[in-house]
DNA sequence: AGAATTGTGGGGAAAAGTGGGGAAATAGGG
DNA sequence: CCCTATTTCCCCACTTTTCCCCACAATTCT
């Protein structure tokens, strides 16, 4: 389980630290893909992620399908680990996807964590909160 | 189950300590996060978060849905547990956002614990107050 | 009144955040 | 094919923060 919102530095390396809470989870290393949907990168878990992955091959129905999944899911992805200072590379793609610049916002979201921009995270969790307390009003929890 | 409404001073690292009759209620740590939807710090047990969080999430109808639900959520809260002298840290962030300066009051909620500002419990308790009256009169009680 | 528990404060050791240097690997050009 | 230039990766070093422990004052309980 991950939570919490940790602000950190990227350097010119394009390295970022992840909270030690986080590291502890991820011992077996990690999968960096683009958030689904979301101008982020994910980062999976190793067994999270043949979990997820596993389970959405199994639900492409045709073969066209399923070519378009991999190309979306798996052609965006790297495997990477951490350094002596629990520190991650994120390539330059995915930092130029997600308008990464020298600071990252490390998210937890329950079974993966989630790197944003300063501004897109601030946008994000504006509509998030009230889409959250929304779904909370209405059933009453 | 939590009651009373309890002042505690904040000192300058953050710590803030629980009353005892709520520490030996929550002896397997705590999840901080923020109140959803008033201005103060929601304290609860690991296993009623667990509960919460659960619950909330099995009700996201969408997979969009699921992901924005998990950020609000996840992404405010933060795990901890109490030092030798019953306290707990509160990360600036919270802090921030509850407007606690170097007073909390500690309020039992029930389920859960909240610490409030001395200004927004102030308030929050005469519309509270009033809102009760209102409801009971309405109700015929 | 005495003893134990609780509120409050602070100090020191350990860990975490940040930055940089050098060796190995890769790629490109002669 | 070899040499050179560039990039990548791993390790080292420093600073700051966090965490854990100790200490004292005040309150409560017996």
């Amino acid at each position: 389980m991950f939570f919490g919102e940790y602000p950190y530095k990227v350097d010119e390396k394009g390295r970022v630290p992840l909270p030690p809470k986080f590291r502890r989870q991820m011992k077996e290393g990690v999968i960096l893909a683009k958030g689904m949907g979301e101008k982020c990168i994910a980062v999976y878990p190793a067994a999270e992620w043949t979990r997820l992955s596993d389970s959405l091959a199994a639900k492409a129905v045709t073969q066209a399908n399923l070519r378009k999944l991999n190309r979306a899911i798996f052609g965006s992805a790297f495997s990477t680990s951490f350094d002596g200072q629990g520190r991650i590379t994120l390539p330059y793609s995915l930092r130029d996807y997600a308008g990464i610049g020298d600071t990252a916002i490390v998210v937890g979201a329950n079974k993966c964590v989630e790197l944003w921009s300063e501004d897109e995270w601030k946008a994000e969790k504006t509509s998030a909160e009230e889409q959250a307390s929304q779904i909370i009003e209405s059933f009453g929890v």
